[in-house]
RNA sequence: AGGGGCAUAGUUCAGCUGGUAGAACACCAGAUUCUGGUUCUGGGUGUCAUGGGUUCGAAUCCUGUUGCCCCUGCCA
């Protein structure tokens, strides 16, 4: 990519000028996740940051699991990780690493420091180590085992390893300054006795070492240049580039802080999507509401959009609140050019076309998708009676309603001009059919005599309509920053984020094509097949915009 | 209170070595349209957090202030 069309951040600055100065001759990110959850959308800033920065500086990028804390982590998060960092199109090649690949390298580095007299084993108390180590306000004080002398560290160093002590009861920690003002320095513990099963590691070990010392060892073993990772960390870099410096190493990363991604009407921390999971209030990592990549998946947003959208919002150190509709809009963009169209009622009227002969049927053509000609066409069954939207219709319509009204002639999309001639209601007042008549002149829905209506409706041929189901979903939680001033998340979930709907009255197209590649339902949304049920069950992914319903609102 | 950060349209970001601000989304108005979708046209809605200073000239440089975020796991 030539500079001109990069784009401008503060991180791509720092980049070129890597470049430009020959400090580094090619640039090496890596995307190192915690395999003890599933990715979200905040995730894929980081992916798409580390893995773009790659690939638009013509370099490379490393995918490696941070697994260095073995009661937390899992095999099925590594597979789900990397399943949906493919989905977002992004390859690592051959460059999956471990952390726990370098336990042995990660160790003898923790011996050179106890060699240097730079870490010592410290028999502390959690609860002990909590009181020494001061607050922020408070300098901490020195632990009475930092006095060990190298020779007996390097000895109960090596018989951690070995097992002979329990968990908790003795760790390794840096020698570097406990009245430092920053906390992350006051002699930070680099291992921990952790008699747990690894899931790559088995029984091998039974000592751990923590992130701070690690992930510096990680980034230099795979000579990364640049360890992109969030703000939070920042007050971790002076500790990061100490290991950098007291460790002997084969390079020396540099780390470079941004602001995570945050979305108006949902959480993105994973205890609180835990608890939306664990606590049933979605239907599991990946219910379509959920801001995970499965979840978005399974709600049909296109990968392409999610890029996109991660493009748009660009890389900064402020902390945001990114608005929903800017996904959304990039997520209609993608499906608008790519998605078939066919029709579907939602909430269904009859319609009795009464000049129409009976059992009569005549097949209209289809538009598959108005964006796409290679996408062919349709035919669409029509007949006498017919289904079309209940909002389709009013009976005391304002000026602007363009839709069907008595006495007012509307097209029904490729078919034909009707005119409703009267309504019948039930006993209760509430309509159940009206009576209309049609134009056969106006076939495909034009007329010849050049007569324009203001609306076209969808509709689809009663005896024809396919019966399906569709999952509406809206908005998990009902404000902006559903924990605002502190509050609850769990108060501000939107009760009607899903709306299940049995029995959409669908044209028949839909049941041989709508599961081959996302829809839209004309004049409603767009839609995938639920990849979680069978039959025809559709995500509703996205509605359409919806001018009239803000005219609407406006009055 | 100690340390580390951040403040530019409603939102997210650009704005390089000083020449009174731009993009995208959102929003408003209109045109086109067999989807009230799409597309197109027009509209900036801003005391560049704030006070002071340097300068002919400051969003950019210096400085004081305020506000917000992060840090006291043997988590990452």
């Amino acid at each position: 990519m030539s500079d001109e069309n990069l784009k401008s951040n503060f991180i791509y600055d720092i980049i070129k000028e890597d470049l430009a100065s020959g400090k580094h001759q090619s640039i090496v990110t890596r995307f190192p996740p915690e395999p003890n959850g599933y990715l979200h959308i905040g995730h894929a800033k980081a992916i798409c940051t580390d893995f773009g920065a790659a690939i638009d500086f013509g370099g490379t990028c490393n995918l490696r699991m941070d697994d260095t804390n073995p009661s937390k982590e899992d095999t099925e998060f590594v597979d789900s990780i990397q399943e949906d960092i493919k989905w977002l199109g992004f390859n690592w090649e051959d460059r999956l690493y471990y952390a726990s690949d370098y336990y042995e390298k990660i160790y003898e580095a923790a011996v050179e420091l106890i060699k240097k007299d730079l870490a010592f084993v410290c028999d502390l108390t959690p609860e002990q180590m909590r009181e020494f180590r001061g607050d922020l306000q408070n300098p901490g004080k020195d632990s009475p085992f930092k006095t060990r002398s190298i020779e007996e560290n390097l000895d109960l160093f090596a018989r951690m390893r070995a097992g002979e002590f329990e968990d908790g009861s003795k760790v390794l920690r840096a020698k570097i300054d406990v009245t430092s003002p920053n906390i992350n320095m006051r002699d930070p513990v680099l291992y921990r006795i952790l008699k747990i099963h690894h899931h790559r590691t088995g029984d091998e070990w039974c000592i751990y070492p923590m992130y701070d010392f690690a992930h510096p060892l990680e980034d230099a073993f795979e000579k990364v240049t640049h360890s992109l990772c969030s703000l939070e960390f920042e007050d971790h870099r002076p500790l990061y580039n100490w290991f950098i410096e007291n460790v002997t190493l084969p390079a020396k990363p540099r780390q470079i802080e941004f602001a995570r991604l945050n979305l108006t009407y949902t959480v993105m921390s994973k205890r609180k999507l835990r608890k939306l999971v664990e606590e049933n209030f979605v239907n599991g990592w990946d219910d379509p509401r959920m801001p995970t990549l499965c979840g978005m998946r399974r709600r049909g947003y296109p990968a392409t959009a999610i890029r996109a959208f991660i493009d748009q919002i660009g890389l900064a150190k402020r902390d945001s609140i990114v608005d929903f509709a800017l996904l959304e809009h990039f997520v209609r963009t993608e499906l608008n050019a790519s998605s078939l169209r066919f029709m579907g009622v939602f909430d269904p009227i009859k319609v009795v076309i009464e000049n129409y002969p009976e059992n009569h049927v005549e097949m209209m053509t289809g538009i598959n998708n108005p964006e796409n000609e290679n996408d062919g066409t349709r035919q669409i069954p029509f007949s006498r009676e017919l289904y079309i939207e209940r909002s389709d219709f009013m009976e005391d319509a304002p000026k602007k309603f363009f839709r069907l009204t008595v006495g007012s002639e509307v097209r029904l999309r490729y078919a034909y001009f009707i005119t409703c001639t009267s309504v019948i209601k039930n006993e209760a007042g509430e309509i159940v059919e009206l009576r209309c008549t049609y134009d056969p002149a106006t076939k495909g829905g034009d007329s010849p005599d050049g007569r324009k209506v203001k609306g076209t409706i969808h509709w689809v041929s009663a005896n024809h309509a396919i019966d399906c189901t569709v999952n509406q979903y809206d908005q998990l939680f009902t404000k902006e920053n559903p924990e605002e001033s502190g509050e609850d998340f769990i108060a501000n979930i939107n009760p009607d984020s899903l709306t299940v709907i049995t029995n959409v009255k669908a044209e028949p197209a839909v049941a041989e094509l709508a599961g081959t590649k996302p829809f839209q339902f004309e004049r409603t949304g767009y839609f995938v097949k639920d990849s979680g049920s069978e039959g025809l069950v559709f995500n509703r992914t996205a509605t359409l915009k919806d001018s009239w319903a803000k005219e609407v609102k406006k009055s």
